[in-house]
RNA sequence: GCCGAAAUGGUGGAAUGGUAGACACGAGGGACUUAAAAUCCCUUGGCCAUUACGGCUGUGUGGGUUCGAGUCCCACUUUCGGUACCA
């Protein structure tokens, strides 16, 4: 008996697809393009588990369906292979992290080749291999000598604004930069060097900044929020500090606006749209100066509540203000100092965790220009210095932190909206009429009032007044902050950057890429320099134009390389345009390329990066975009969110301290403790009780009490993860089931981008419908049963239906539901006793994308000769979803009562007459009048009664 | 706190405002078999009824719109994501 050997097929048509290059893409104008794309993976040590592959499968099916529709699909995929865990091992063992890196690579490689993807393998690309960061490092160098034009909206030659400079200095400059520069053409001049490259970092797309980050001192490095627990690092627990380091970042701020409005020119989830808005955070506020008491100098607060503007009644400054020095008296200067103290020791985490109310008062008032009043100025770690202009206007009233500091250091709270009780909370919405602005008994100071006006209307007026008083300006502010681009690490991109007297130099673009030295040890410096200053091969001879040792250094024009490394983002930002012409070592990418492949038609990856890949990614290709290297403004036209696919431990229940396991169903009656049993010696909850004592050997003398003699465990949905022991290998799967099967089945299990627990126990009933496949095709002796008569009416309705659903269903993601629709017209198939060869054969193609593998043996089985990929998509005729008759559903009231039958195209008047004139009907009308019948065609007749008097 | 998504049988999940629970798993019963596996058939939301038929109830909670609501509107509860002194 010849039954589905998916072992044999898979391998055959896998060693197929690799001789004959199936998968080979190249770029054809005669055809339509489509790209394809997954997120790249980091390969991690752990190998895939069987949630990896997901969406992977489910682009796949895209691909492949879009192929059979006759596009040019660009289906490709690679490694994200610079990563942290690779460098922790280093550090650990020794290991150079590229010998775990291509390890984990190659262990990659075979596990997704067994599940039989259309990946076009020949267009791979790893994020560590030269001839890939060699564009990362290019990307970089151009960013380096960039500046971002407002005016223009896009990023220009660096060039362009010294000449700027020269003849204008910053007079008439409107440019994005870290902070508001204002010198003469002469002033410029007469800079040194040095000065003028500082000034240009001001400037700069890609630029070397001042910024604060946790500084571990005793592992001497930089630490990520995440690596920091209540002030102590997690690895070590030794002391984290806030320092202010030179780092190289990325301009990204620059690019808000067009990040902000290129949102609504793509096809993104709405949840994930929004979080990149909020990320973003435009607010349109107003900035407005207040003058110190008793000086001349002003400082400038921002506000979104211009219309809060006479109920303020004290200003605060962010405890790292310039200003703070300033307006100190000196009565005040010992508690303020004091104050300073306790804010540096205070960690980001800290600060984040519990919000104290803090602050102190620095002896000096500020006038406020709408009031004349003097308001006191404080100081409080609840303002950042980041932020605005790191200084605020308190309106305790109206914003719920000023009235907690309001509250706790007994400051006055002025309330001006009408009927807003602040005697307990402060109320923040924005809406209401405004009063008390002015106060009816305060002297008139300004021929502002915005009494009776909404909160809308009196924002407004306000602006319109400071602006028109020159008071201040409007102002739009982002919470979206540059990046930070340098790392401490060893695993990274090097930066093409050299130090000339302490001045930053590109090392010349015809040099590049320049590779990552050789170090013996991982770890910083004695001296705290990165592991990088380990390498004795890392100094940069100017005029011979190469790398050479350091020891050089000092002679002739032999200068010290940067140190830092550059960040996981940077790699993984404009990989998709590399895909588009892979081998090319003249440039990125061809413009041939790029005009042909253009930009990613569909994006399939986790929402976990909406902050941050994804960001980054649409910066990059925006800045590539204003070069004129990408040619779409958004780089993913699409994106699909995959959902995670979460574990389902199993638990076996131990009666304490014994060795006996107590069954699910009788554990309450002992004092037990749940513990994690491996759930692949576990089938349907029920326990292999030989597997168990064999898992362990402290099971090995195990003893169990069952139920109906088995032992049943418990279950939960958790992580999936090694401590769980509840991860399942897609190669296990694949060895068992078949590839088809897996893909068949992680589809089945429910939409793409929801997250769902993998149970394997379903998995049968996906293996069973493939067999029921192969037997539609062959008898029992493993012959081809097929007839080649005409297709008879419901055969053809049944293949039709199918069609149909299943093309909306992959153009709406829905691959659960066609899974679903394949196995109904199976079963329809069978009742009909249908072994049709022309509706078999389009049966094998519509399931091409989903079970690769056996439509190419079933489509090489009924006489092919080219691969299922190159087949065509079954054309859909509606003509054969027409039904003879509609059944349609008699309602009384709505209520559903009994079901009659009509031809199709019966006039809605005679199936009135009919539905009414049916004995049935009499039950129901008998004592009622009809008001009105409502014919929903296909579906209901309903008929709206009413009682007769 | 704010933003977003969700809540349907024992389980995963279906349902353009029109017979809720498609499809599958599991469970129960049966056929074949010495037996097991495999395969096939029947039942399977709950409650009541059953020699006929059937009836009631049911999509997190409470309201509303509608002839008719899982679906639309309002309020709430819970869960999961994201984010957080952003003025």
């Amino acid at each position: 008996m010849m039954e589905y050997n998916f072992r044999d097929i898979e391998k055959k048509w896998q060693q197929r697809w690799v001789e004959q290059k199936t998968y080979r893409v190249s770029e054809d104008t005669k055809r339509k393009k489509f790209y394809v794309l997954n997120m790249f993976p980091y390969p991690s040590g752990a190998g895939l588990h069987v949630g990896h592959p997901l969406g992977y499968i489910a682009s796949d099916i895209y691909a492949r369906y879009k192929r059979l529709q006759g596009f040019n699909v660009l289906n490709p995929m690679g490694y994200d292979a610079y990563g942290l865990p690779a460098e922790q091992y280093a550090i650990q063992t020794g290991q150079h992290p590229e010998v775990t890196t291509v390890e984990n690579i190659n262990r990659y490689r075979e596990q997704l080749d067994k599940i039989g993807f259309s990946f076009d393998w020949n267009r791979e690309v790893r994020t560590c291999d030269p001839a890939y960061y060699h564009w990362t490092q290019w990307a970089f160098q151009r960013m380096f000598n960039s500046f971002y034009c407002n005016k223009c909206q896009s990023a220009q030659p660096i060039e362009r604004l010294i000449s700027h400079f020269e003849e204008k200095g910053t007079e008439g400059l409107d440019v994005a930069q870290t902070e508001e520069l204002s010198f003469t053409a002469a002033e410029w001049r007469a800079m040194d060097e040095k000065q003028k490259s500082d000034t240009l970092m001001n400037y700069r797309i890609a630029f070397m900044g001042e910024t604060m980050v946790n500084w571990c001192p005793k592992l001497g490095t930089v630490l990520a929020n995440d690596e920091v627990v209540d002030g102590v690092s997690v690895r070590g627990g030794y002391p984290v500090e806030q320092k202010k380091m030179r780092q190289w970042c990325l301009r990204v701020s620059a690019y808000a606006q067009r990040l902000l409005d290129g949102l609504d020119t793509i096809d993104w989830s709405d949840s994930i749209k929004e979080t990149q808005r909020n990320w973003i955070g435009r607010s349109e506020g107003t900035e407005v100066r207040f003058q110190i008491a008793g000086t001349d100098e002003t400082f400038t607060i921002f506000t979104t509540r211009a219309d809060t503007m006479f109920g303020v009644t004290f200003m605060v400054l962010a405890p790292e203000s310039e200003l703070v020095d300033k307006v100190t008296t000196a009565e005040q200067k010992a508690e303020v100092e004091k104050y300073l103290t306790y804010v540096k020791g205070r960690t980001e985490r800290e600060r984040q965790i519990d919000h104290k109310v803090t602050g102190v008062f620095t002896g000096s008032y500020a006038i406020n220009p709408f009031t004349g009043e003097k308001n006191p100025i404080w100081i409080s770690e609840y303002v950042l210095a980041g932020y605005g202009t790191g200084a605020i206007m308190a309106v305790p009233a109206h914003d719920s932190r000023d009235y907690a500091f309001a509250r706790h250091f007994g400051l006055p709270i002025i309330p001006l909206i009408e009927g807003a009780d602040v005697s307990e909370e402060s109320y923040d919405a924005k809406e209401g009429i405004v009063t008390n602005s002015p106060r009816k008994d305060a002297t008139p100071y300004c021929d502002l009032s915005l009494n009776g006006l909404t909160v809308k209307e009196a924002i407004a007026a306000t602006k319109k007044y400071v602006e028109g008083h020159n008071l201040g300006r409007v102002k739009v502010n982002y919470r979206l902050r540059d990046a930070i681009f340098s790392r401490q690490r060893y695993w990274g991109e090097p930066f093409p950057v050299y130090y000339k007297n302490g001045i930053p130099q590109m090392v010349p673009e015809e040099c590049l890429p320049i590779m990552l030295p050789e170090v013996d040890k991982f770890l910083p410096t004695e001296t705290g320099e990165p592991p990088l200053g380990n390498a004795t091969r890392w100094a940069w001879d100017e005029v011979n134009r190469k790398i050479v040792d350091n020891t050089l250094i000092d002679q002739k024009a032999v200068f010290p390389i940067e140190l830092y490394t550059m960040p996981g983002f940077a790699g993984s930002s404009a990989y998709y345009l590399r895909y588009m012409d892979p081998h090319n070592d003249q440039a990125l990418l061809s413009t041939e390329a790029a005009n042909y492949w253009q930009n990613v038609d569909l994006y399939v990856g986790g929402s976990e990066h909406a902050t941050g890949h994804l960001i980054y990614s649409r910066f990059w290709n925006k800045f590539l975009f204003d070069l004129g290297v990408s040619v779409k403004e958004e780089p993913f036209q699409k994106l699909i969110n995959q959902g995670m696919i979460q574990g389902r431990s199993n638990f076996v229940y131990r009666i304490k301290d014994t060795n006996t396991f107590v069954s699910y169903g009788l554990k309450d009656q002992y004092d037990v403790t749940p513990i994690h049993v491996d759930v692949n010696i576990v089938t349907n909850d029920q326990l292999d009780l030989k597997a168990f004592k064999a898992w362990r050997p402290e099971y090995n003398t195990a003893e169990f009490i069952l139920e109906d003699g088995k032992y049943i465990c418990g279950w939960a949905i958790e992580k999936m993860s090694k401590s769980m022991y509840n991860v399942v290998n897609p190669d296990m799967i694949v060895e068992r089931f078949g590839a088809d099967t897996l893909r068949l089945y992680e589809m089945f299990l429910g939409p793409v981008e929801q997250s769902k627990p993998w149970d394997t126990n379903g998995i049968d009933g996906c293996h069973r419908f493939l067999k029921k496949v192969w037997s539609l095709f062959f008898d029992k002796d493993g012959k081809l049963a097929l007839t080649d008569a005409e297709p008879s009416r419901d055969e053809l309705r049944s293949l039709h239906k199918l069609i149909k659903k299943v093309s909306e269903d992959i153009e709406n993601f829905s691959f659960n539901t066609s899974v679903a629709a394949f196995m109904i017209c199976l079963n329809e198939l069978a009742s009909l006793k249908s072994r049709n060869r022309a509706i078999a054969e389009q049966l094998a193609v519509l399931m091409a994308p989903f079970t690769p593998h056996l439509s190419e043996e079933l489509w090489e089985a009924t006489g092919h000769e080219t691969s299922v990929c190159d087949a065509q998509w079954p054309q859909l005729c509606e003509d054969y979803l027409k039904e003879d008759s509609m059944k349609m559903m008699v309602a009384f009231n709505g209520k559903a009562r009994f079901p009659m039958e009509f031809p199709v195209g019966t006039e809605q008047q005679t199936i009135i007459d009919a539905a009414l004139a049916d004995p049935q009907s009499k039950k129901w009308t008998e004592g009622f009048s009809v008001v009105k019948v409502i014919v929903v065609p296909g579906k209901m007749i309903n008929v709206v009664l009413k009682p007769a008097k």
